[in-house]
DNA sequence: TCCATAAAGGGACTCCAGTTTCATTAAGGG
DNA sequence: CCCTTAATGAAACTGGAGTCCCTTTATGGA
């Protein structure tokens, strides 16, 4: 029996404030640079250590592994969501999601970041969740804008609020994978257009479920 | 002065015939087997050169590094295409488009393979060029249903046919990619349904562009 | 059928990511 | 302010990915 502490938790959990948070920043910030600038692929904890000026030791103990270190700056990444604005239209307000994103995507540093993240969770089950728990976080903030739009009479009864969300995005991170075309300006108001027109027309009304 | 043959080709160019190719169907088949069963962070040469039973020399030599070899099984990925079906409604072309998407991404092995090769794409430019190819081709493929829509009156005259197809497949892989949910039929359905809804409403109209 | 050589393959070598062990530092409760 | 110990960090070690050099195989034209 080496301790009467029971199984202490994850390093980092106990003390978390002073060295080890700055252990953190200075690690996630570097992720980060590397992500953007060189991709997925060139992320290693060692690299990552030296150019954070921390020690090896210190980035395995903790993260453990390049998807386990990409988890850890989603869950950053998803404290920083930033409030939504709100118009008083369903196209103004679908309209000022889809800029925000294509401005987030078109940015030299978030643009390839993003791309980067996205391609860490396809790799492991923990990294996804982080992800899926980024992109939760940002459609619960934006939904409110299509159930308003519902209680006013623009959109059907039922309409699903989230999927309308995801809608406008969608076709900007299509975008953004699978082909090499810019995501300009007129990108976002053509995909914030077509969700608008899709869910007036009933397209995301929740279907009835068999109880 | 080793030789007078003007800086000969890539390795595989001369003699593709007899074990060249058997060596690059064994050498794609376990590369795709590995992508699908452990993502892209673990795919390895050596590793792909024990397991398809073949010289590691042989893989470096000729596919390089990992995202060299995934680009390799993207060109045969898009010659693998099939060809789309025509039902005589654009909601009927659209929906059949979806499913086969749908049925492709939900598949056990295609839909990691799929992810895998995405996130592959993110981390090299030549890479990402041969996926840009690949849906060019399966987009290309589709657009004419949506031209004869057009034709017929169903679409307004100007809709960008490439970009309405794209709107069909963007939420399944926004949906594959960013959440947990499973890709069903009813998915496969709405998006085709949003995507005609948004389409009959002028959302894909091509803007005048400035000469 | 035979031959020139394109392409595959075997084996030794290097280098560095990742691990382990132990010493050092500083967080945070008293 | 001090002391316990959580957390970092330095150094030695290891395994395997990636490279190099040279030999073997077999393609495809003659």
């Amino acid at each position: 029996m080496e301790s009467v502490s029971p199984a202490s938790a994850d390093p980092g959990t106990v003390r978390p404030g002073g060295r080890t948070a700055r252990v953190r920043a200075a690690v996630l910030r570097v992720a980060g640079d590397i992500l953007a600038e060189q991709g997925f692929a060139h992320l290693d904890l060692a690299d990552v250590a030296r150019r954070a000026e921390v020690g090896r030791t210190t980035v395995y103990r903790r993260w453990g592994t390049v998807t386990g270190l990409v988890a850890d700056l989603l869950l950053d990444m998803a404290e920083q969501s930033l409030p939504r604005t709100e118009t008083g239209s369903l196209l103004g307000d679908l309209k000022a999601n889809a800029r925000l994103v294509q401005s987030t995507l078109a940015d030299p540093r978030q643009g390839p970041l993003f791309k980067a993240v996205i391609a860490a969770a396809t790799c492991e089950a923990k990294t996804a969740e982080a992800l899926h728990h980024f992109y939760d976080t940002r459609v619960q903030e934006w939904a409110p804008c299509v159930q308003q739009a519902v209680d006013r009479g623009e959109l059907p009864v039922g309409t699903d609020a989230q999927e309308v969300v995801r809608a406008v995005s969608a076709p900007l991170y299509y975008r953004l994978l699978t082909t090499g075309d810019p995501l300009d300006v007129a990108a976002a108001d053509q995909a914030a257009e077509a969700a608008a027109a899709a869910a007036r027309a009933g397209a995301y009304v929740r279907t009835a479920q068999p109880e």
